[in-house]
RNA sequence: UGCCGGAUCGUCUAAUGGUAGGACAGCGGCCUUUGGAGCCGUAUGUGGAGGUUCGAAUCCUCCUCCGGCAGCCA
């Protein structure tokens, strides 16, 4: 049995084009953001797919910064943006580039397509360009400037970069056609006057190129092969070849896919920028936002999104990715490679009444069941061990397999322990338990033969170490927060639950950032890279193990 | 409403005129010192109506529904 790699309608076009030997045997793709804020998983999407097929078609694949607007771009979003797609294992070698480097060279095939006939100095407001654009179904009016001579046009747009213009005053625009019922072609501006400091050009030009017009040509310059996109420039791709044909010069192939959504989420820059920018999550890295440094942050690997990614596939048509998908990927990756140890989220007390108090033992306890090599090591084990809150009900429902007063337990890798006494405060509240436990049932002794029907995690009281604990839930309430106008009331409440005084077993200790565990029976979890430090440790939950418990009694 | 695009299990995605398949989610079972993992089994789908054909998810016609487009954003 092989293993088949997916396939897709852009390998097709690109087998196609390999066996017409369109572009001489090359694959050139690119992934070209913006920086104008944090890349998300959609992003990664889109840079895996790029990547994925100028590996698989022993191409090239280039890292370009579509920095052609001023005023929304800043440097933190390039480095952010570079450690992304290196995370992610997107091997663009050496080729960081960036869209401004081309703009003397955009500017003298502007000069070409004003020697051309084809485009020209417009004097409208941009409420002109507005009015005259026509709508839907009516054709829009040409500008009474369309007609200016070549001559004028060239003085004018040289004017224009020279800075003699301010802000809004003229545009360059393409001279296609008003009437077309493809509103891209209704003349598209070109050049619009920007005045202000770009963050890799500095005040070098106060003209900006708009995307249609710049990123043709940023195809072209650096021959990419196969320009793909997402569904909404569909519409632009008559302009990107109208521009591309009129200069006669190396003209890529752009292909459109679906972008992917995910529920209980948003996906759009502009709304991660709000909920950063007001406040509702704690910056982009929050571990509940959809972007690839807070997947980072949470615990997610690198080889988990690609996994995602190969899963969810790539098409045209629109979709709403169920978030289960995702953590299939991470918990099928993490389920293989995280080391196991036991942490008390939410501590009770358990007094073992018959084990000698000043003994401690060292328990044997299995790394990974899931990898032999990983070896073991030992848990301290004494008569005063903490258990999880949940792991105890004085009044259990059906086929609850935990600790119940007169009931037993085994604690993993120690003893069966037996609940003898409940002790309360006078309010009530469940205080600590007496248990005996049954020497004879130690793990791995071979005379634990007794069946118990539960088994729970614990940490020795004596000797745990202290943690905060980070569990996260989706940011929204609904599947398509996107699609309400008021997107902001979905957000869910209980996303973030801050769980204060958890225990951890002692070789946590010495626990790093970027290191994946695995709670025994509650999740994943790795150290929190912004607020844990030497004096106290804070984990994140990356994502919980399948509960079919919890599943059984939510219905 | 003009133009462009799309519609296959609950979700994502294959099948390119020849048995509608996979993954996730679900359900049932086995196993289990993680109610994890693993293993086995199972249900669920071609938007609608016509047509071409021995045979249609696939080709044709009409219809329905969904998405995108009227920034000097990308």
């Amino acid at each position: 049995m092989t293993e088949e790699k997916k396939t897709n309608f852009i390998r097709e076009i690109i087998e196609e084009d390999l066996k017409t030997n369109k572009w001489g045997g090359r694959v050139h793709t690119r992934f070209p953001p913006e920086p104008n804020g944090y890349l998300h998983i959609g992003h990664a999407k889109s840079i895996l797919l790029n990547y994925g097929l100028a590996r698989d078609y022993k191409g090239k694949f280039n890292l370009r910064f579509d920095d052609t607007n001023p005023e929304k771009e800043e440097q933190e979003y390039v480095d952010s943006i570079i450690e992304d797609v290196k995370w992610l294992g997107a091997d663009f070698e050496d080729r960081i580039l960036f869209a401004s480097d081309y703009f003397e060279q955009m500017y003298q095939y502007a000069v070409d397509l004003i020697n051309k006939g084809n485009a020209y100095v417009c004097d409208l407001s941009a409420d002109g360009i507005r009015e005259t654009r026509g709508t839907l179904t009516e054709p829009g009016k040409e500008s009474p400037y369309r007609n200016r001579s070549v001559e004028e046009n060239l003085n004018l747009f040289e004017r224009m970069r020279n800075g003699e213009f301010p802000n809004g005053a003229k545009t360059l625009r393409a001279k296609i056609d008003m009437a077309s019922a493809n509103f891209n072609l209704r003349d598209p501006i070109m050049y619009r006057i920007v005045h202000s400091e770009h963050h890799r050009q500095g005040s070098d030009w106060c003209i900006y190129p708009t995307y249609d017009w710049a990123h043709g040509l940023e195809d072209s310059i650096e021959g990419i092969t196969h320009s793909i996109c997402t569904l909404e420039f569909e519409n632009h791709r008559p302009l990107y070849d109208w521009y591309l044909n009129q200069l006669g010069i190396y003209h890529p192939q752009q292909i459109e896919f679906a972008r992917l959504n995910l529920n209980y989420t948003v996906m759009s820059k502009r709304k991660l920028l709000q909920l950063v920018k007001e406040s509702y999550v704690d910056g982009w890295d929050d571990p509940r936002m959809p972007t690839i440094s807070a997947y980072r942050r949470r615990g997610y690997t690198p080889e988990s999104i690609r996994s995602f990614s190969d899963i969810i596939g790539v098409a045209k048509r629109d979709a709403l990715t169920d978030i289960s998908l995702l953590e299939f990927a991470i918990r099928d990756d993490l389920n293989k490679r995280a080391q196991r140890v036991m942490a008390v989220l939410k501590p009770l007390k358990v007094v073992i009444t018959n084990y000698p108090e000043e003994k401690v033992e060292d328990l044997n306890a299995v790394n990974n069941p899931e990898d032999e090599k990983s070896g073991y090591r030992t848990i301290p084990f004494c008569s005063e061990i903490f258990i999880e809150q949940s792991d105890f009900m004085e009044d259990p429902p059906k086929k609850y397999f935990r600790l119940v007063p007169g009931g037993e337990v085994r604690l993993k890798y120690a003893y069966v322990i037996k609940c003898e006494e409940v002790i309360k405060s006078s309010s009530g509240e469940i205080l600590e338990l007496r248990c005996t436990y049954d020497p004879e049932t130690r793990s791995g002794t071979g005379t634990s033969a007794r069946k118990v029907k539960g088994t729970i995690h614990w940490v020795s009281a004596r000797h745990s170490i202290d943690a905060e604990v980070r569990l996260y839930d989706r940011l929204f309430n609904i599947e398509d927060p996107a699609a309400d106008d008021n997107w902001l009331e979905h957000i869910n409440p209980d996303s973030l639950e801050i769980v204060k005084n958890s225990k951890l077993e002692p070789s946590l200790k010495n626990a790093r950032t970027r290191v994946n565990y695995q709670f025994e029976r509650l999740g994943y979890f790795c150290v929190d890279s912004k607020y844990s430090n030497e004096h106290s440790l804070v984990f994140n939950r990356t994502v919980t193990l399948k509960d079919t418990w919890a599943k059984l009694n939510k219905s």
